[in-house]
DNA sequence: CGCCTTCTTGAATATTATCAAAGAACGTGG
DNA sequence: CCACGTTCTTTGATAATATTCAAGAAGGCG
């Protein structure tokens, strides 16, 4: 559409990591040719739903979560413009999770069938998005690492860090400063906290010089003490595709 | 090679969910040529490793764990005979997990760049890979709401009936008893609970009438009330397969 | 039979949750 | 632009859950 290089911010998040033809980028603007706004808080799709979309983010944050059937909630991911959304759910037909949107969105929409051109014509597309697929649930189990044998303070170190890395890679002059738009209710539900432990912990990493607040953004102050302490890895810098099927021999 | 109908695991357990051609079952064939044996405790392979292989689980039980710098372990997958291990660490060049033998076990590995020909060659075989590895994750998920918001009680009941499920899949006849060979620090080390705790949580799920146990072997005694009170979804008996590309097409 | 690992049990301790209330931030409508 | 209501955050006191430490019992294996 406009001069840009990249109008599509998936198509600019893919192509960080290799080359696009043109005609993958034009399955990609496929994905993107519908767009839907939700309000902020607004539900997307609750679980149990027959689900057959997925979603690209094209702008805001938001949350997918599962509830317990007495009011628990865990939120399962946040997801950023570039994203997309309903990997997991393409095994079943029904969604196995809700969606809500933390402030204003603007989402592509596209049915998972649409998926089944890109599987058949272009497989190095394929790859691509299975191995976006797969980082995915690479960073779920440093999520579960850290639910599953951090202390609350870790847990919220970890959760700035891979937020941080995460932000870095459609934005690349993100320093140590970003903007956090989650209530502390949210962030506890990812980590499996309390919204009030959540606010005693981020007080004591601020008291502790680790990192600083103002309004809802937050700024990193020791990065490398902090990777140090959790033993963080950025999955988002890089990509494996020396295993991808070659280009060229498309079909 | 016998007169069976399925001389492979994976070919049984894929065959489960959808038809196989007789071609996309010779591409998994050529996954399972090779085998590989380890012994009880064996560690197959470490993290941060150049790790180009993914295996075919013949025979018994394994797991994959990470671990922290301070020794904690966080177990992150049981995986079972039938199962693909490696799927998270296609997207990048070093592994990001242990791989350890529970006891002994027969593995198939081949080499993460034998899947470009079915990438290339199998549209159809290739989204139901898709399918399994997005299935791992809702799995993970539903672990990581376990981890977060659930008791200790609780956590080891849901594993336990997710173990059953799982194992329901390839062994039919299962019904509510079956061998259960971790020990008790192992299974703390998946659910986020010391071994101490392990043992008295499960002496109380004893207690209440709700399992039973003998040797390493549990017993299910009331799995719709833990089914309800953990709210537990089977991810494992059906597979939504409506979107795949049409076999007759291939190529 | 004896050793080694795993499991159980109990007491003391630590971490996090719960409850409650006040203070701050934010958006909305007047 | 201010007042008001709402939501979010902070703080403190108390309670629950799980950990740690330690020692003894049980079970498997040579």
């Amino acid at each position: 559409m406009s001069g840009e290089r990249h109008p599509s911010c998936l198509v600019a998040k893919l192509s960080y990591y290799t080359d696009l033809s043109e005609e993958d980028e034009g399955y990609l603007a496929m994905l993107e040719k519908d767009e839907q706004k939700f309000s902020a808080s607004s539900v997307v799709y609750a679980s149990e739903v027959r689900g057959q979309n997925l979603y690209v983010v094209k702008s805001g944050w938001l949350f997918s979560y599962i509830m317990l059937t007495d009011g628990r909630r865990q939120i399962l991911k946040v997801y950023h413009p570039g994203d997309v959304i309903g990997f997991p759910d393409i095994a079943f037909d029904r969604t196995t999770s809700d969606l809500q949107a933390a402030g204003e969105v603007c989402l592509c929409p596209f049915p998972k069938k649409e998926l089944d051109v890109i599987f058949s014509k272009s497989p190095r597309l394929t790859a691509l998005l299975f191995s976006l697929s797969a980082r995915d649930q690479v960073i779920l189990l440093d999520l579960l690492r850290a639910l599953g044998r951090m202390s609350a303070i870790e847990r919220l170190a970890y959760f700035l860090l891979d937020t941080q890395a995460k932000l870095r890679v459609t934005c690349h002059d993100l320093t140590d400063t970003f903007r956090l738009p989650l209530t502390q209710t949210e962030i506890g539900d990812l980590l499996g906290l309390t919204n009030v432990y959540v606010s005693k912990s981020l007080g004591r990493l601020e008291e502790d010089g680790l990192i600083e607040r103002k309004q809802n953004a937050v700024r990193i102050l020791k990065e490398a003490e902090l990777r140090r302490q959790v033993d963080f890895f950025d999955r988002y810098n890089t990509l494996d595709t020396s295993w991808f099927p070659q280009p060229g021999q498309p079909r």
